[in-house]
Formats: structure tokens, C-alpha cells, sequence
DNA sequence: GGTTACGTATGTTCGGC
DNA sequence: CGAACATACGTA
């Protein structure tokens, strides 16, 4: 199959674009002969090449799934008739398919963007901005290197992990009337569960900056007897949704006592930053509103996020290397720097590995109110988390389902507690609770929870645990492989196309129905144990 | 033939007091 | 009357 030029560009550079293709063609079929031994794959052999524009991300991720492989969607903004705005669409590549073509399109047409799937494992990533027309005295870079500094603390104080302004990629897209940036995190060996955790810990970071902020503007107006209105106050009122570093079965007395240490680590980061510092993160937006230069809206599901050397439509700003960028690839030895840059700036690019770090932060009371309606012994916010974590279906249902029907002996039937799904790798890594053989000690283990990894890559699952014996051992059993019906090349046939919609309707609505069931079971445990 | 997700504002329903 | 839920609209 050939890349479709036809959808994503007008008649004029349509020759031009057949030459690319071509050349792309041949070097992605190397690139993916090189990577992918041809035993593992059989549905990538032959010449096809994953590569697709659609209309609606449903349709882009159903396809993206179904030919699994290394496949991710992007979103762009097309140019339609008569409008200033792009008609926005999406396009299903992998990653090194998407920068062929990707660099070789006019500057003008970069109009693209990641899209950051649900519940795929990601970096932390941040969106700095103000208008420069309110806030003439600021100096954005100097207030990123302070923003930097604030979010590295934070990140030691809470996870233990230690990074500097080196490792941050920041991405710059200013014009004269605005300040725009992107901070990308390169940490290595770890990443986010997800956006959403993502976007958690980022805005417990900034609840905490806000009140200290009040703190500070409260003491100044005490002193200069002023009443001026204190900052943010919209989201004051978010102080009695606390939010607490994801600690599994908090009690209400575990987790003031979280709450506590919580405060404690605040002032223990705080204390590091001179008032002058802390203040500096405020500004004026648009309607001259005091408010911080972090835009806490960009860590939702499915969020498009501008791929560098991108543009919003019908501007002139395309996202660059910031001038006082410090983050360098590490060398290789065939990528060019800009291909590394832009590996390196996808915020779901994140290589499976072993030894990876999973960050997790939820919001405790998230769920709480859901619980509620009368019952008040039945909402403690460590079981409302424990319900939250892992019962959302993974990218791919058939697996799950499959990896569900391995754990049923005669008297008992584990479950996937969680999953976590790595956008780039081809792997799901379930944890299960209920069922606990492990093949290395050839029995259950008494306290300690397995899992199972899938590797959709090999088409084979294998199981490892969290028994520090087996971890320390990095035990790993030998591989089963997944019967081809639960894979997603199973479908890979180009005639299922056409049943697309009905049968997503059908996935949806049984997912549907057995997340709630999922959901009522748990919380019908739960109150058993109360 | 063709966007998506979400915040905010506003409207509507319903049950308790 | 207010909480909970529904609908509409604007924004990126």
C-alpha cells in the first residue's frame, strides 16, 4: 500500500509528493525490515506500510489499534474552503513514517499535532504563556529557568527524582504580542502513567505555589493596609479537594497524616525560592487577571499537543528550540539532530524498559463525590482510589479479554487491577490481583501481587512479578504466545474497514456495560469489608 | 460528509426541610 | 432552596 497523498494535500504538489512517497516507501520497508525480525510480525511483512488520514480520532485510533504495531495518531489542521480556521484531521503513522514525511513539507503546511492517547504513559510536560502586552516587566526566560527550579524540587521532594533545566527540552513559539513556550521532561527511566497523572502532580505543584502566593499578598497588604482581593480566587476554593501523591488504601487517618507530611514537604520546597521568585510565576492574562504563567489545561484526555516546527493555522510561529535551551540528544549515529529533537518532543515517546518508573498522582477525593449520595462510610478515599486505578479498558479489549480468561482456575479467578500501556512499544503490562502464580517459585506467592506483560510486537505474553526475590532476580517466565484472535492483526484485513463503526459501537457499549459492572462489584466489595 | 474535549454559564429537575 | 443533572456555547 502507498501513502495516500490524496486526502492530505491539494492536486498541486501531488507529483512532488509521489517521488517522496516512493522514497519513503522504500526506506521505512528497510527500516522496518531492520527493526522487526519477520517471524515475530507477520502482519507488517509484505509492503504494507501503516499510513492514513481520517476524519474523526475514533476512526484513527480504531485503525491504529487494529493494525497495532508501532502506530500513533497525529491531528493536523487542514486547509478547507473558505475558512480561517483548519478543518482538523487526523493521520495514523508510525513514528519514524510520520518525520519522513513530516520535514519535507512547507513550513507553511507543518499544522500538526501529537495526540496524547488516553491512558498511555507519557512525559511531563508543561505550556508556559502570558501576554506580553500586560506584563511588560516579565522576563519569560528568566521566569521559565525559576518555573524549572520549582518543578525539579518538587519532583525530588515528592518522587525522589533528581533533574536539572538539562534535562528539559524547551520548545519556544513567542511572538511579539505573546510569550509561548513548551517544556518537554527527558527523564530517564521514567515517566507518567498518564497525562492525567501528569496533569495531577502539575497542579497540585501549583495549588501549593498559589497559596503561598496568597500567603505572600496577604502579609504585604496586612502591612501596606490594603484590601485587595486575593489572587486566583476561583480556584481557592479547590483547597478542600486536597490532593495527595498516589499512596494506595489511605485511610481518612493515613491520609491527614499524608496531609501533614504534604505541608511539611511544601514548606521544605518553598523555603528554597526567595518571595521575589515565587512571585515572579504570576501574571496578567488577556483579561489582566492575576494568574500563573502554566497553562493547567493542556493535560486532558486526547489532548493535542503542537509537534515542533508545528504552526497553528494561518500563523507564523512554528515551535523552535528555545535560545537558552539546554537539553541535548545523546548522539546517533544515524538520526539527524532534528529527527532527535523530534523524538525527543513527543510527549508519548517512551521506551519500554524494565527498570522504568511509573509515576502515578491522583487526586484522592476525585471519585469521592460519585460514591457518596448518603452512604458516608462507604466513600474513605483510599477505597474510592483503589476503584479508580485499572478498571478503564486498555487500547486493546481482546487482550484484556484473553489475559482475563488465563486466570481462572477451578476456585479462583484473578483480575486486571491495572494496566499501563506503552504507546510506543507495542507492550501492555497488566497487574492482577486474585491470582498469584508465579512460574519462577512454581506456586502462588503468599503476599505478593504478579503480572502479565503482552507483547504485541511477538504476539506473546509472559508473566513477572512483584516479589522483590523474583524482581531482584528480574524474573521473567518463559513466553506463551496470544491465540491470533486476540491480537489486533487478527483484523487486519482491509475488508473489516467497512464494519468499522458497528463494530466499535459494539465494544463501546459492552465496555460500557462491564466497566459499570465492574464498578458496582467493587464497590459491593468494598462495603462487605466495611 | 466529516473535530474534540472541556470549562463556564444557564436552565431544569428533584428531594428534603 | 440547593444539589444534581442537563443543555448551550465558546475556546483552543
Amino acid at each position: 500500500m502507498s501513502v495516500t497523498t490524496n486526502n492530505f494535500y491539494g492536486a498541486k504538489g501531488r507529483r512532488k509528493i509521489y517521488h517522496i512517497s516512493k522514497v519513503l516507501d522504500e526506506n521505512v520497508k528497510k527500516l522496518k525490515s531492520d527493526k522487526i525480525p519477520k517471524d515475530f510480525r507477520p502482519r507488517i511483512d509484505g509492503p504494507s506500510v501503516g499510513w492514513k488520514t481520517f476524519f474523526r480520532q475514533q476512526e484513527a485510533f480504531s485503525y491504529a489499534r487494529r493494525k497495532s504495531s508501532d502506530l500513533h495518531v497525529f491531528s493536523f489542521e487542514s486547509e478547507s474552503l473558505g475558512s480561517e480556521t483548519g478543518q482538523r484531521m487526523f493521520l495514523v503513522a508510525s513514528y519514524p513514517v510520520f518525520w519522513h514525511y513530516y520535514r519535507q513539507l512547507d513550513q507553511q503546511k507543518k499544522t500538526h499535532y501529537e495526540l496524547i492517547p488516553e491512558g498511555s504513559v507519557c512525559k511531563l510536560y508543561f505550556d508556559l504563556e502570558f501576554p506580553k502586552e500586560n506584563n511588560r516587566n516579565c522576563d519569560g526566560s528568566t521566569m521559565t529557568d525559576i518555573f524549572i527550579k520549582y518543578v525539579t524540587r518538587w519532583m525530588e521532594e515528592i518522587f525522589k527524582v533528581q533533574c536539572s533545566k538539562e534535562h528539559v527540552l524547551s520548545l519556544d513559539a513567542s511572538t511579539e504580542k505573546k510569550f509561548s513556550r513548551h517544556l518537554i521532561f527527558q527523564l530517564k527511566k521514567t515517566a507518567f502513567q498518564d497525562n492525567i497523572h501528569a496533569g495531577n502532580f502539575v497542579k497540585f505543584i501549583l495549588q501549593k505555589l498559589k497559596v503561598e502566593i496568597n500567603k505572600l499578598k496577604k502579609n504585604l497588604s496586612d502591612v501596606l493596609d490594603f484590601d485587595e482581593t486575593s489572587f486566583i480566587s476561583k480556584s481557592d476554593n479547590s483547597s478542600d479537594e486536597q490532593t495527595v501523591p498516589c499512596v494506595n488504601r489511605l485511610d481518612s487517618q493515613r491520609r491527614s497524616q499524608e496531609q501533614d507530611k504534604n505541608n511539611h514537604k511544601a514548606s521544605k520546597v518553598m523555603d528554597r525560592f526567595t518571595e521575589e521568585e515565587l512571585l515572579s510565576m504570576v501574571v496578567r492574562n488577556k483579561n489582566n487577571e492575576e494568574t500563573l504563567f502554566c497553562d493547567q489545561g493542556v493535560y486532558t484526555k486526547n489532548r493535542n499537543f503542537r509537534l515542533y516546527q508545528s504552526r497553528k493555522f494561518g500563523k507564523s510561529n512554528p515551535l523552535v528550540i528555545s535560545e537558552d535551551n539546554l537539553y541535548i540528544p545523546p548522539k546517533d549515529e544515524v538520526m539527524s539532530y532534528e529527527h532527535l529533537i523530534f523524538n525527543d518532543s513527543l510527549i508519548a515517546n517512551i521506551e519500554y524498559s524494565p527498570a522504568l518508573r511509573i509515576l502515578q498522582f491522583a487526586l484522592v477525593c476525585q471519585f469521592s463525590n460519585r460514591l457518596s449520595s448518603g452512604n458516608v462510610e462507604a466513600k474513605t478515599c483510599g477505597k474510592a482510589e483503589d476503584i479508580v486505578e485499572g478498571f478503564t479498558k486498555s487500547p486493546y479489549p481482546e487482550i484484556d479479554n484473553f489475559i482475563s480468561s488465563t486466570l481462572k482456575t477451578d476456585s479462583k479467578a484473578g483480575r486486571i487491577r491495572h494496566w499501563t500501556y506503552f504507546s510506543q512499544g507495542e507492550l501492555i503490562v497488566y497487574d492482577i490481583v486474585g491470582y498469584r502464580y508465579c512460574h519462577n517459585i512454581e506456586r502462588e506467592h503468599k503476599s505478593n501481587n504478579i503480572m502479565l506483560l503482552a507483547d504485541l510486537k511477538r504476539g506473546v505474553y509472559y508473566q513477572k512479578c512483584h516479589d522483590p526475590e523474583c524482581k531482584y532476580l528480574s524474573y521473567k517466565s518463559p513466553d506463551k504466545s496470544i491465540p491470533k484472535e486476540a491480537l489486533p492483526s487478527f483484523y487486519f484485513d482491509e475488508s473489516f474497514d467497512e464494519f468499522d463503526e458497528g463494530v466499535d459501537d459494539m465494544d463501546i457499549l459492552n465496555a460500557a456495560l462491564e466497566m459499570e459492572k465492574t464498578i458496582d462489584d467493587r464497590i459491593n466489595e468494598n462495603m462487605d469489608k466495611t
